[in-house]
DNA sequence: ACTAAACTCTTACCGCGGTAGTAATATCCA
DNA sequence: TGGATATTACTACCGCGGTAAGAGTTTAGT
């Protein structure tokens, strides 16, 4: 089992597909695509998606007609992953200046700053409790 | 002067070694990465080097000896850019849900999360003024 | 049942990151 | 000064992401 995932951006935007809608077809992956302003070949699509079941990172089964994908990867890990590979690479694995960029680097609403605010008193919390 | 500098993984390491040195030959560049435990060719860093410079991402004068080259690009805005994009490739920008991600992906100690804390009270008060 | 559409499979191609060899040139030191 | 070493320039190559055409096969509708 891969440790640190890393997708390419139309990877990730097929796998965030697959996680969205559980499972889908070429079809309906190469129209969510279209729908996001990437209008691929049916061929493309499908291609792609065979490259990335060789990797095992979708797999598929049989349907009435066509293909079933399903994604093989769990977000969490993909997210994680990848957030962490960035940090790493951008700034030695320190997150709080990551996260310095991140709010610097875009706008963010009153709604978004309270949520940031919860979660790092969750976080806070679990600390406290693990020690 | 390209908007969304996006560098891969050893750009990015060789991009760094120029930031934390201003500027650094191509002798420099690659003892540094081999102090990283990435043992490369003189050539192979050599000619990365010329590649980036092509693309305008670092710039050369010719030094006693040997050519010197430093950044073209500034950290600010490669960290920028790549944290915003990836921010946006993962979580269809949803900046809170990626911080989310990156907390839950790392141990913090107390300390970083009293700078996350301080980073978010300063961003509210930008906000505020903004407004 | 036959044609049109949808689907899968195979193959190809481009560009780029990464890696390095070779050849040519400059530099240093004994 | 002449050989060893460092530097630069050029070229090549591999793998992969991304893109797609073409051939062959299945499905569907009239």
């Amino acid at each position: 089992m891969s440790k640190k995932p890393q997708l390419a951006s139309l990877q990730l935007a097929i796998m965030r597909i697959l996680w969205k809608k559980e499972s889908a077809t070429v079809a309906d992956v190469r129209d969510e695509l279209a729908g996001e302003g990437r209008e691929l070949a049916y061929t493309t699509v499908a291609t792609m998606l065979a490259k990335m079941e060789r990797k095992g990172q979708v797999g598929h089964r049989a349907g009435a007609k066509a293909f079933v994908y399903h994604p093989m990867l769990r977000q969490e890990n993909v997210s994680r992953s990848m957030v962490a590979d960035l940090a790493d690479r951008l700034f030695g694995g320190d997150v709080p200046l990551m996260v310095s960029h991140l709010l610097d680097g875009c706008e963010l609403s009153a709604e978004e700053l309270v949520r940031l605010k919860a979660l790092i008193r969750k976080k806070e919390q679990e600390d406290r409790h693990a020690r």
